[in-house]
DNA sequence: GATTAAATTAAACGATCGGTCTAATTTATT
DNA sequence: AATAAATTAGACCGATCGTTTAATTTAATC
């Protein structure tokens, strides 16, 4: 469930045909998501992403210029991955809006029942590291979390067109409200272990917008 | 505002009279709450709080065993800290319960302003962090949680006995849902530099209680 | 088929990490 | 006056950090 294919790595130039290029790079990419959602960027250390790839060090610095930019890229990843989760979920018209918007809710908690909640949000985790990080990053992490609550925000525009939710919704501030709390959970559930935090929080969002 | 007095510190045993001891201790644990309040604790190196407290390396490990007996003891101090600063607004009699309660997160709202968003909760970073720190943080951090939310429990009781809240609230639930979110959006508050998060969070949940 | 260029990896690098250890210094106790 | 206790000073250790350089392999060019 872990550890990448490893096929046999040669030293020096690639033969024709073969496109280890992007498959060692995605390696690494792979490997770097699943700890750094569960460790954060500061703790991750390089030399643990590279064994859990199984690529070496010297070829790290082949396909990334630093750890920064490796950082950036696993940010727009992870970012991209959640985006079309997002749209998978909540733009299912075979259900209501409000019932999409629950599946997308359910869906999120057993991704981290999947892990036994030891891995949280990458966007959280570095947003809480902030103190720490490049300040390149803080632009970065900003505008996922604007994508992502824009997304939420038509959801439940929709909700409300379908008069699921009142008409004086004000679906910017709720679904800002959405993201705040819900990366709060996720902190909560992984630090107890127990998807608990996310049901209560997501049980007081809910019966809150419904009024 | 920030360096520690660094009152000059003499070397040898210390007069009788003089509590040089826990003066130097202190200077160390105020100085760690800073950085790791700001960094967490993977990304807080000794060396920095070291500089930051003026100490030399050989004292601290005079002081502490290891750097994590160390966060171990940050962690109390800082939850005794904002312990007392609950009861502090919680259990002001002047005022109405769910009033007392505003004044708390106005409070801490403007704690973190003082620090223009710089610092977020040590409960909240070091739980994030979980995943590369030392098992025994957790049920610390775990306690810490249960203790603020029994307190903000009793204020919300005692908003119900006074008629502020409905009669058949569930405080505790609501409680946990505070610290939840609250903790969401600190750490949202520290990755946009602004109040915002903590206002939007606070209004959508004492809306959200009052019905 | 030899030469050069491109791609990839192995290994070394200097800095910093948490932690240890010894010496120096000061005061308290005997 | 001698010894013990407390504290600081800071060199030092092995491990790990992110990064750089050199070697190796194949592809492309002549």
């Amino acid at each position: 469930m872990e550890s990448t294919t490893a096929g046999k790595r040669r030293r020096g130039r690639p033969p024709k045909g073969a496109d280890s290029y992007s498959e060692t790079r995605e390696s690494l990419i792979r490997a770097g998501l699943e700890i750094l959602t569960e460790k954060g960027f500061s703790a991750s250390g390089l030399d643990e992403i590279l064994r859990r790839a199984t690529v070496p060090k010297g070829s790290f610095y082949h396909y990334f210029v630093s750890k920064e930019a490796f950082g950036i890229e696993l940010i727009d990843r992870y970012a991209a991955y959640f985006a079309a989760k997002l749209d998978r979920f909540l733009d299912e018209e075979a259900v209501s809006p409000l019932q999409r918007f629950r599946a997308f809710i359910a869906d999120a908690s057993d991704g981290m029942a999947r892990h036994a909640f030891t891995r949280g949000c990458l966007v959280g985790n570095l947003g809480q590291e902030m103190g720490a990080l490049p300040e390149l990053f803080r632009a970065r992490l900003l505008a996922v979390f604007d994508d992502w609550q824009t997304r939420v925000e038509h959801c439940l525009l929709a909700a409300k067109e379908a008069g699921e939710i009142p008409r004086d919704a004000d679906c910017r501030q709720l679904a800002s409200v959405f993201w705040i709390g819900w990366e709060g959970a996720v902190l909560r559930a992984k630090l107890e272990r127990d998807a608990a935090p996310l049901e209560t929080f997501a049980e007081f969002f809910l019966s809150g917008i419904v009024r």
